[in-house]
DNA sequence: TGAACATATGAGCACACGTTCAGGTGTTCG
DNA sequence: CGAACACCTGAACGTGTGCTCATATGTTCA
Protein backbone atom coordinates (compact mmCIF):
# COMPACT_ATOMS: atom_id res chain seq x y z
CA UNK A 1 0.00 0.00 0.00
CA UNK A 2 2.60 2.40 -0.61
CA UNK A 3 2.85 4.21 -4.82
CA UNK A 4 4.34 7.30 -3.12
CA UNK A 5 5.94 7.61 -6.73
CA UNK A 6 4.19 9.92 -9.39
CA UNK A 7 3.32 12.25 -6.45
CA UNK A 8 5.67 15.10 -4.92
CA UNK A 9 6.95 13.18 -1.50
CA UNK A 10 7.11 15.96 0.02
CA UNK A 11 4.86 18.48 1.74
CA UNK A 12 4.63 21.71 0.47
CA UNK A 13 3.00 23.95 2.82
CA UNK A 14 3.00 23.08 5.85
CA UNK A 15 4.32 20.16 6.85
CA UNK A 16 4.21 20.28 10.24
CA UNK A 17 0.81 20.91 10.41
CA UNK A 18 0.15 17.76 7.41
CA UNK A 19 2.32 15.51 9.73
CA UNK A 20 -0.10 16.25 12.60
CA UNK A 21 -2.99 15.63 10.19
CA UNK A 22 -1.60 11.88 9.54
CA UNK A 23 -2.47 11.77 13.45
CA UNK A 24 -5.83 13.05 13.21
CA UNK A 25 -6.85 10.90 10.49
CA UNK A 26 -9.67 7.77 10.71
CA UNK A 27 -8.45 4.53 11.36
CA UNK A 28 -8.54 2.32 8.10
CA UNK A 29 -10.75 -0.13 10.32
CA UNK A 30 -13.29 3.02 10.10
CA UNK A 31 -12.52 4.11 6.64
CA UNK A 32 -13.48 0.38 5.15
CA UNK A 33 -16.48 0.00 7.25
CA UNK A 34 -18.11 4.29 6.53
CA UNK A 35 -16.84 3.37 2.96
CA UNK A 36 -19.33 -0.12 3.30
CA UNK A 37 -22.26 1.41 4.98
CA UNK A 38 -22.43 4.24 2.60
CA UNK A 39 -22.04 1.89 -0.48
CA UNK A 40 -24.72 0.17 0.66
CA UNK A 41 -26.91 3.40 0.50
CA UNK A 42 -24.60 4.49 -3.22
CA UNK A 43 -27.45 2.54 -5.62
CA UNK A 44 -30.80 3.78 -6.92
CA UNK A 45 -32.03 0.21 -6.13
CA UNK A 46 -31.15 -0.22 -2.76
CA UNK A 47 -32.31 3.41 -2.01
CA UNK A 48 -35.99 2.21 -3.37
CA UNK A 49 -36.02 -0.78 -1.33
CA UNK A 50 -34.88 0.61 2.21
CA UNK A 51 -37.35 3.20 1.45
CA UNK A 52 -39.97 0.87 0.91
CA UNK A 53 -39.25 -0.55 3.83
CA UNK A 54 -39.21 2.51 6.26
CA UNK A 55 -43.16 2.66 6.19
CA UNK A 56 -43.10 -0.92 7.53
CA UNK A 57 -42.45 -4.55 6.67
CA UNK A 58 -42.68 -6.39 3.64
CA UNK A 59 -42.85 -9.28 1.98
CA UNK A 60 -40.18 -10.20 -1.11
CA UNK A 61 -42.91 -10.54 -3.44
CA UNK A 62 -44.69 -7.40 -2.75
CA UNK A 63 -41.67 -5.44 -2.35
CA UNK A 64 -40.85 -6.92 -6.05
CA UNK A 65 -43.88 -6.17 -7.57
CA UNK A 66 -44.00 -2.46 -5.90
CA UNK A 67 -40.30 -1.43 -7.37
CA UNK A 68 -41.44 -3.10 -10.47
CA UNK A 69 -38.25 -5.66 -9.87
CA UNK A 70 -37.86 -9.25 -10.60
CA UNK A 71 -38.20 -11.38 -7.90
CA UNK A 72 -34.42 -12.62 -7.88
CA UNK A 73 -33.27 -9.44 -8.26
CA UNK A 74 -34.55 -8.15 -5.21
CA UNK A 75 -33.29 -10.79 -2.83
CA UNK A 76 -30.12 -10.78 -4.41
CA UNK A 77 -30.43 -6.88 -2.79
CA UNK A 78 -31.71 -8.06 0.30
CA UNK A 79 -29.51 -10.61 1.15
CA UNK A 80 -26.95 -7.51 0.33
CA UNK A 81 -28.60 -5.85 3.29
CA UNK A 82 -29.16 -8.46 5.18
CA UNK A 83 -25.54 -9.14 5.62
CA UNK A 84 -24.78 -5.38 6.87
CA UNK A 85 -27.60 -5.94 8.99
CA UNK A 86 -29.34 -2.90 7.85
CA UNK A 87 -32.86 -4.80 7.05
CA UNK A 88 -34.12 -7.88 9.12
CA UNK A 89 -36.36 -11.22 8.72
CA UNK A 90 -39.20 -12.91 9.70
CA UNK A 91 -40.64 -15.82 8.45
CA UNK A 92 -44.30 -16.20 7.63
CA UNK A 93 -45.03 -19.63 6.69
CA UNK A 94 -43.68 -20.08 2.71
CA UNK A 95 -43.26 -15.98 2.80
CA UNK A 96 -40.51 -14.04 4.86
CA UNK A 97 -41.19 -10.31 5.44
CA UNK A 98 -38.10 -7.87 5.49
CA UNK A 99 -38.22 -4.74 7.60
CA UNK A 100 -35.41 -2.39 8.47
CA UNK A 101 -33.09 -3.44 11.19
CA UNK A 102 -31.03 -0.31 11.82
CA UNK A 103 -32.00 3.20 13.20
CA UNK A 104 -29.09 5.06 12.47
CA UNK A 105 -29.54 3.99 8.62
CA UNK A 106 -33.05 5.45 8.58
CA UNK A 107 -31.73 8.60 10.39
CA UNK A 108 -28.48 8.60 7.22
CA UNK A 109 -31.48 7.75 5.11
CA UNK A 110 -33.57 10.71 6.10
CA UNK A 111 -30.87 13.25 6.48
CA UNK A 112 -29.18 12.55 3.51
CA UNK A 113 -33.14 12.63 1.83
CA UNK A 114 -33.09 16.24 3.71
CA UNK A 115 -30.34 16.81 1.77
CA UNK A 116 -30.97 16.16 -2.15
CA UNK A 117 -34.46 17.86 -1.70
CA UNK A 118 -32.91 20.99 -0.62
CA UNK A 119 -30.30 20.72 -3.22
CA UNK A 120 -32.93 20.50 -6.10
CA UNK A 121 -33.97 23.66 -5.24
CA UNK A 122 -30.52 25.23 -5.78
CA UNK A 123 -28.44 25.77 -9.51
CA UNK A 124 -26.50 22.84 -9.07
CA UNK A 125 -25.32 20.52 -11.65
CA UNK A 126 -25.96 17.37 -12.26
CA UNK A 127 -23.61 14.88 -14.18
CA UNK A 128 -24.19 12.98 -17.39
CA UNK B 1 -38.75 0.00 -17.04
CA UNK B 2 -41.25 -3.06 -16.49
CA UNK B 3 -40.17 -6.71 -15.91
CA UNK B 4 -42.93 -8.17 -13.88
CA UNK B 5 -42.19 -11.20 -14.94
CA UNK B 6 -40.36 -14.21 -12.87
CA UNK B 7 -42.35 -12.06 -9.85
CA UNK B 8 -46.18 -12.92 -8.87
CA UNK B 9 -47.27 -9.84 -10.64
CA UNK B 10 -49.85 -9.21 -7.87
CA UNK B 11 -49.44 -7.95 -4.13
CA UNK B 12 -50.08 -10.76 -1.94
CA UNK B 13 -50.51 -9.13 1.56
CA UNK B 14 -52.90 -5.79 1.47
CA UNK B 15 -52.92 -4.73 -1.80
CA UNK B 16 -54.37 -1.63 -0.58
CA UNK B 17 -51.66 -0.27 1.64
CA UNK B 18 -49.60 -1.21 -0.69
CA UNK B 19 -51.39 0.41 -3.20
CA UNK B 20 -50.89 3.96 -1.36
CA UNK B 21 -47.06 3.27 -0.43
CA UNK B 22 -46.79 3.49 -4.36
CA UNK B 23 -47.82 7.14 -3.23
CA UNK B 24 -45.80 7.87 -0.64
CA UNK B 25 -42.68 6.23 -2.36
CA UNK B 26 -40.03 8.76 -3.24
CA UNK B 27 -39.69 9.85 -6.90
CA UNK B 28 -37.37 9.00 -9.28
CA UNK B 29 -35.00 11.88 -9.21
CA UNK B 30 -34.85 12.04 -5.73
CA UNK B 31 -33.90 8.19 -5.39
CA UNK B 32 -30.72 8.94 -7.89
CA UNK B 33 -29.84 11.87 -6.56
CA UNK B 34 -29.66 10.24 -3.48
CA UNK B 35 -28.06 7.19 -4.68
CA UNK B 36 -25.57 9.54 -6.33
CA UNK B 37 -24.69 11.45 -3.06
CA UNK B 38 -23.98 8.14 -1.17
CA UNK B 39 -21.98 6.57 -3.64
CA UNK B 40 -19.73 9.47 -3.22
CA UNK B 41 -19.21 8.73 0.00
CA UNK B 42 -19.26 4.51 -0.58
CA UNK B 43 -15.37 4.34 -1.88
CA UNK B 44 -12.61 4.13 0.99
CA UNK B 45 -10.39 6.71 -0.89
CA UNK B 46 -13.10 8.98 -0.87
CA UNK B 47 -13.79 8.50 2.28
CA UNK B 48 -9.88 9.62 3.50
CA UNK B 49 -9.97 12.45 1.05
CA UNK B 50 -12.89 14.00 3.08
CA UNK B 51 -11.86 13.06 6.17
CA UNK B 52 -8.56 15.24 5.53
CA UNK B 53 -10.36 17.76 4.04
CA UNK B 54 -12.74 17.62 7.09
CA UNK B 55 -9.52 19.55 9.25
CA UNK B 56 -9.12 22.40 6.53
CA UNK B 57 -8.23 23.06 3.16
CA UNK B 58 -5.06 21.08 1.14
CA UNK B 59 -3.36 21.26 -2.19
CA UNK B 60 -3.76 18.40 -4.26
CA UNK B 61 0.49 17.11 -3.65
CA UNK B 62 -0.05 17.03 0.07
CA UNK B 63 -3.63 15.45 -0.28
CA UNK B 64 -1.68 12.83 -2.06
CA UNK B 65 1.32 12.61 -0.28
CA UNK B 66 -0.63 12.19 3.26
CA UNK B 67 -3.14 9.89 2.01
CA UNK B 68 -0.36 7.55 -0.02
CA UNK B 69 -1.70 8.02 -3.03
CA UNK B 70 -0.96 9.28 -6.83
CA UNK B 71 -1.31 12.52 -8.10
CA UNK B 72 -3.22 11.38 -10.71
CA UNK B 73 -5.55 8.92 -9.10
CA UNK B 74 -6.05 11.86 -6.12
CA UNK B 75 -7.31 13.96 -8.98
CA UNK B 76 -9.83 11.75 -10.72
CA UNK B 77 -11.26 11.70 -7.21
CA UNK B 78 -11.18 15.36 -6.88
CA UNK B 79 -12.90 15.43 -9.85
CA UNK B 80 -15.72 13.49 -8.95
CA UNK B 81 -16.13 15.41 -5.83
CA UNK B 82 -16.02 18.34 -7.16
CA UNK B 83 -18.08 17.67 -10.10
CA UNK B 84 -21.02 16.72 -7.36
CA UNK B 85 -19.91 19.90 -5.80
CA UNK B 86 -18.76 18.48 -2.63
CA UNK B 87 -15.53 19.97 -2.53
CA UNK B 88 -14.77 23.36 -3.74
CA UNK B 89 -11.22 25.05 -5.23
CA UNK B 90 -8.92 27.92 -4.17
CA UNK B 91 -6.22 28.09 -6.97
CA UNK B 92 -2.86 29.76 -6.15
CA UNK B 93 -0.34 30.03 -8.10
CA UNK B 94 0.48 26.80 -9.56
CA UNK B 95 -0.86 24.84 -6.80
CA UNK B 96 -4.82 24.39 -6.08
CA UNK B 97 -6.06 24.10 -2.46
CA UNK B 98 -9.17 21.80 -2.13
CA UNK B 99 -11.78 22.22 0.68
CA UNK B 100 -15.42 20.73 1.34
CA UNK B 101 -17.89 22.70 -0.40
CA UNK B 102 -20.83 21.19 1.32
CA UNK B 103 -22.23 21.69 5.15
CA UNK B 104 -24.61 18.81 4.70
CA UNK B 105 -21.95 16.14 3.48
CA UNK B 106 -20.17 16.55 6.56
CA UNK B 107 -22.96 16.24 9.06
CA UNK B 108 -24.00 12.60 6.96
CA UNK B 109 -19.91 11.55 7.11
CA UNK B 110 -19.67 12.53 10.41
CA UNK B 111 -23.23 10.63 11.42
CA UNK B 112 -22.31 7.78 9.87
CA UNK B 113 -19.23 7.66 11.69
CA UNK B 114 -20.75 7.67 15.22
CA UNK B 115 -22.61 4.79 13.59
CA UNK B 116 -19.64 2.40 12.08
CA UNK B 117 -18.08 3.42 15.60
CA UNK B 118 -20.53 2.01 17.78
CA UNK B 119 -21.02 -0.93 15.45
CA UNK B 120 -17.64 -1.70 16.30
CA UNK B 121 -18.17 -2.27 19.45
CA UNK B 122 -20.92 -4.69 18.79
CA UNK B 123 -21.03 -8.45 17.43
CA UNK B 124 -21.82 -7.49 14.24
CA UNK B 125 -20.69 -9.32 11.67
CA UNK B 126 -17.69 -8.26 8.83
CA UNK B 127 -17.91 -9.02 5.15
CA UNK B 128 -16.04 -11.38 3.35
C1' DT C 1 -46.20 -37.93 -0.99
C1' DG C 2 -46.51 -34.66 -4.67
C1' DA C 3 -48.06 -30.36 -6.72
C1' DA C 4 -48.04 -25.40 -6.07
C1' DC C 5 -46.09 -21.55 -4.24
C1' DA C 6 -42.48 -18.11 -2.04
C1' DT C 7 -37.95 -17.35 -1.68
C1' DA C 8 -32.83 -18.22 -2.19
C1' DT C 9 -28.85 -19.13 -4.87
C1' DG C 10 -25.36 -19.84 -8.66
C1' DA C 11 -23.53 -18.88 -13.21
C1' DG C 12 -23.00 -15.70 -16.80
C1' DC C 13 -22.95 -11.26 -18.91
C1' DA C 14 -22.79 -6.31 -19.70
C1' DC C 15 -21.41 -2.40 -17.69
C1' DA C 16 -19.42 0.78 -14.14
C1' DC C 17 -15.53 1.90 -11.22
C1' DG C 18 -10.77 2.95 -9.49
C1' DT C 19 -6.24 2.87 -10.61
C1' DT C 20 -2.16 3.53 -13.54
C1' DC C 21 0.56 5.28 -17.34
C1' DA C 22 1.49 8.73 -20.56
C1' DG C 23 1.00 13.00 -21.99
C1' DG C 24 -1.48 17.69 -21.86
C1' DT C 25 -2.58 22.43 -19.68
C1' DG C 26 -1.42 26.27 -17.05
C1' DT C 27 1.75 28.87 -13.97
C1' DT C 28 6.28 30.59 -12.19
C1' DC C 29 10.79 32.13 -12.75
C1' DG C 30 15.43 32.32 -14.75
C1' DC D 1 11.35 31.95 -24.48
C1' DG D 2 12.06 27.52 -22.08
C1' DA D 3 12.74 24.69 -18.12
C1' DA D 4 10.54 23.28 -13.86
C1' DC D 5 6.64 22.53 -11.36
C1' DA D 6 1.57 21.52 -9.92
C1' DC D 7 -2.19 19.78 -11.63
C1' DC D 8 -5.53 17.76 -15.18
C1' DT D 9 -7.17 14.41 -18.51
C1' DG D 10 -7.76 10.35 -21.68
C1' DA D 11 -6.99 5.58 -22.68
C1' DA D 12 -6.35 1.05 -20.98
C1' DC D 13 -6.77 -2.60 -17.67
C1' DG D 14 -8.38 -5.46 -13.95
C1' DT D 15 -12.07 -5.85 -10.80
C1' DG D 16 -16.60 -5.20 -8.85
C1' DT D 17 -21.59 -4.69 -9.44
C1' DG D 18 -26.40 -5.55 -10.64
C1' DC D 19 -29.16 -7.82 -13.53
C1' DT D 20 -31.25 -12.16 -15.74
C1' DC D 21 -32.01 -16.99 -16.43
C1' DA D 22 -32.24 -21.43 -14.56
C1' DT D 23 -32.54 -24.06 -10.70
C1' DA D 24 -32.44 -25.32 -5.74
C1' DT D 25 -34.50 -24.94 -1.07
C1' DG D 26 -38.21 -24.76 1.90
C1' DT D 27 -43.17 -24.44 3.05
C1' DT D 28 -48.23 -25.46 2.60
C1' DC D 29 -51.94 -28.16 1.47
C1' DA D 30 -54.64 -31.71 -0.91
Amino acid sequence: MAPAADACDVFHIDPVKVARLREALIGQASVDALAETFRALGDPTRVRVLDALSHGELCVCDLAALLDLRQSATSHQLRLLRTLRLVRTRRAGRMVFYALDDRHIVTLFRQGLRHVEESEARPGRRLA
